[in-house]
RNA sequence: GGAUCGGUAGUUCAGUUGGUUAGAAUGCUGCCCUGUCACGGCAGAGGUCGCGGGUUCGAGUCCCGUCCGGUCCGCCA
């Protein structure tokens, strides 16, 4: 037997008890003829204590950090407790002790506040992932796990495999390859998501389905984006939109509730697409605060609460107003008192390339009623008031707002106000606020390439209202820029996604089940039939066998990890995860394979450019 | 593909206007210490300043290129 117990579990309790401990050496604290070495495992931090008086023989001398050590000894009570630690009440009167395998010194060290840099832990995860800060985060990932499969499985839901290799079919994402050296010649691809075959599933009957999954794409990373990724992937049949919105909000209450002990019981808010678009500049708003885009331009889209001002604002020779698609504002509350340079710094913000706007204008709303703006020279106070009234602002509120081209201005608004919620602390990590948005477009028209995409993907299903839209009509359009007036533009899809504090944490849709409407929906893509055959006619033909009609969703699991364990960076939460050229950094992957395996394979290279 | 920040001791960083022998903390090594838990004290070792080129009497510092890492834009059905 190598241990009694864990290094987590002694307690006062458990005083003159002769017991046996594994574990790794924390630290050495050396005193003469004492020796205090902290043993650590996964569940905690138990001190020895090496006594010479006790064992003349015993010592620690040897003894390094990250040592792995056998100790057997009795449990005794300290003298001087530790009320930091679970297992301060105790310590371990040392008799006998095995150093099972020594350690090389640690590059840095295995602490919660450890000096080691991003670099040097990712190099040696391994050790990263002995620390406290990592384990957490993977003791939650699995707990985030463990609740959404109890709750899938209280509700009859099948968990069922689906292959890793399959075919390539590019649409959306860039596939991940693997060449067959049977099929020579031939790839298979990694999936992006188990999409098709759990519609297959459904059409077999297996109404309720779910999978905690991995899926790669080859695109590049983010904090937030790894090449593979976790989803938890469902798919139901026999059910509409709103069956599935009320199944997976449970799900999602579910998680919170086991993981975090919050009672979400309020239904989940719901928003359009289009009022997320317009009242937030973003398809995955963040409500946990206010600040509303007020777009003073454009009278025809005012929400309640919303006013169009653009006769106000519009001509007296403000040229930046004047000329602008759009001019959209945000109140920030209570920074009236900005000081120029704080403006400034704001100013410069906006100006960056990333957000790439012009300028910025301020109003500040004195708290004595009074106006402060950068465009006095045009506006007199009725009209600052106006705007004010306008943008919602309250005494002591400061008025941001932005001009420019319409889809340009909104997104930096967006950002803008993101920007200002996170530095005044609107943005809590420990608040949690979910959201349905609803009705997405069915389609984006990718100019580059001069065609209809799939918004969601090619299986969403439009809106019944707008089926004969789509069926009546070609979708060519001959001069890219008029696409806003065909009518595929204003076909709205029966998707939804889930946004947790301002992140997409999941997304679904209503599917096709038809044949003859799946094919319209390839063809609007520029599909012809051909190329339907070949890349999906697996599917085509299993609609022809009683499809059920079915819909489903996929939530980012790694990503509502990090999220409910209040961290930006999915990383965090992944035991291995890849760096940002997606990299493995530990075992140096992707790397190259030796000239026998390209023979198999049938593959040659091209010389390095 | 693009923008931007960084790379100096094992590690995290500082390094002034280009000027003597490149510093601190921590870690590491040795010695001392019977109640520590961020132990303490004394002593010591430890550097191709990412790499290559250039400017200069002189480069960690300035310029060019390149590699590596972080963040973002594009991209991510």
């Amino acid at each position: 037997m190598f241990r009694s117990h864990t290094c987590g579990e002694l307690r006062i309790n458990d005083k003159d008890k002769e017991i046996t401990l594994a574990g790794w050496v924390q630290t050495v604290r050396k005193f003469g003829s004492i020796t205090f070495v902290d043993l650590r495992d996964r569940y905690g931090i138990t001190q020895l204590l090496f006594s010479e008086s006790l064992n003349a023989e015993l010592d620690a001398n040897p003894l390094g950090r990250e040592f792995v050590l056998q100790v057997t000894g009795a449990v005794n009570e300290r003298s001087n407790k530790n009320a930091n630690i679970a297992t301060g009440d105790i310590e371990i009167l040392v008799t006998t002790f095995k150093i099972l395998n020594k350690s090389a010194t640690p590059p840095f060290t295995i602490q919660d506040d450890t000096d080691g840099g991003d670099d040097i832990r990712m190099k040696y995860r391994f050790l990263d992932l002995r620390r406290n800060a990592v384990k957490k985060n993977l003791e939650l990932r699995y707990a985030v796990g463990r609740s959404a499969r109890n709750y899938l499985h209280e509700n009859n839901f099948l968990d069922i495999e689906t292959p890793f290799l399959i075919k390539s079919t590019p649409e959306g994402a860039r596939d991940f390859v693997v060449p067959s050296r049977m099929n020579a010649g031939q790839f298979y691809a990694l999936p992006q998501s188990p999409q098709t075959f759990k519609q297959l599933l459904m059409v077999s009957g297996y109404d309720r389905y779910y999978q905690i999954v991995k899926c790669f794409r080859d695109e590049d990373l983010r904090a937030d984006r790894q090449p593979e990724f976790t989803q938890i992937d469902c798919e139901m049949c026999f059910v509409e939109q709103e069956d599935i919105l009320n199944m997976f909000e449970g799900l999602i209450k579910s998680i919170f509730k086991d993981v975090k002990n919050i009672n979400y019981t309020e239904q989940v808010e719901r928003m359009t697409w289009e009022n997320a678009m317009w009242i937030y500049g973003n398809d995955k708003p963040d409500i946990r605060f206010d600040m509303k885009l007020c777009n003073l331009k454009f009278p025809s889209h005012t929400f309640p609460g919303q006013h169009d001002i653009s006769s106000l604002i519009n001509g007296v020779d403000f040229k930046v107003f004047d000329e602008a698609e759009s001019v959209i504002a945000i109140a920030a509350p209570g920074c009236s008192e900005y000081t120029r340079k704080q403006t400034d710094e704001l100013t410069e913000w906006v100006k960056r390339p990333q957000i790439g706007m012009k300028g910025l204008v301020f109003i500040k709303c004195n708290t004595d009623g009074s106006y402060k703006s950068s465009v006095d020279k045009f506006y007199d106070s009725t009209k600052l008031q106006a705007i004010a009234t306008a943008a919602n602002a309250k005494p002591g509120d400061l008025i941001l707002i932005l001009a420019g081209a319409e889809e340009k201005t909104r997104k930096a608004t967006s950002d803008l106000r993101l920007y200002m919620g996170q530095s005044l602390g609107l943005r809590k990590t420990d608040e949690f606020k979910l959201l349905w948005v609803l009705d997405f477009p069915l389609f984006e028209y990718a100019e580059d390439d001069n065609r209809w995409v799939a918004r969601h993907h090619p299986f969403t299903s439009p809106k019944p209202a707008d089926i004969d839209t789509m069926i009546n009509n070609n979708p060519v359009i001959e001069n890219a820029a008029d696409y806003l007036k065909h009518p595929y533009a204003a076909i709205k899809a029966n998707a939804y996604d889930m946004v947790l504090n301002g992140n997409e944490i999941g997304g679904g849709s209503i599917r096709i089940f038809q044949r003859a409407l799946q094919e319209k929906m390839f063809a609007a893509l520029g599909m012809d039939t051909e190329e339907q055959q070949h890349k999906f006619g697996f599917l085509l033909g299993a609609f022809e066998y009683g499809a059920p009609p079915h819909g489903g969703i996929a939530f980012g699991f790694d990503r509502l990890c990090s999220i409910l364990g209040g961290s930006e960076s999915i990383r965090d939460f992944i035991a291995f995860p890849k760096n940002n050229s997606g990299r493995d950094v530990m075992i140096d992957a992707p790397g190259t394979i030796d000239d026998k395996q390209l023979t198999e394979l049938n593959i040659s290279l091209n010389e390095p450019k």
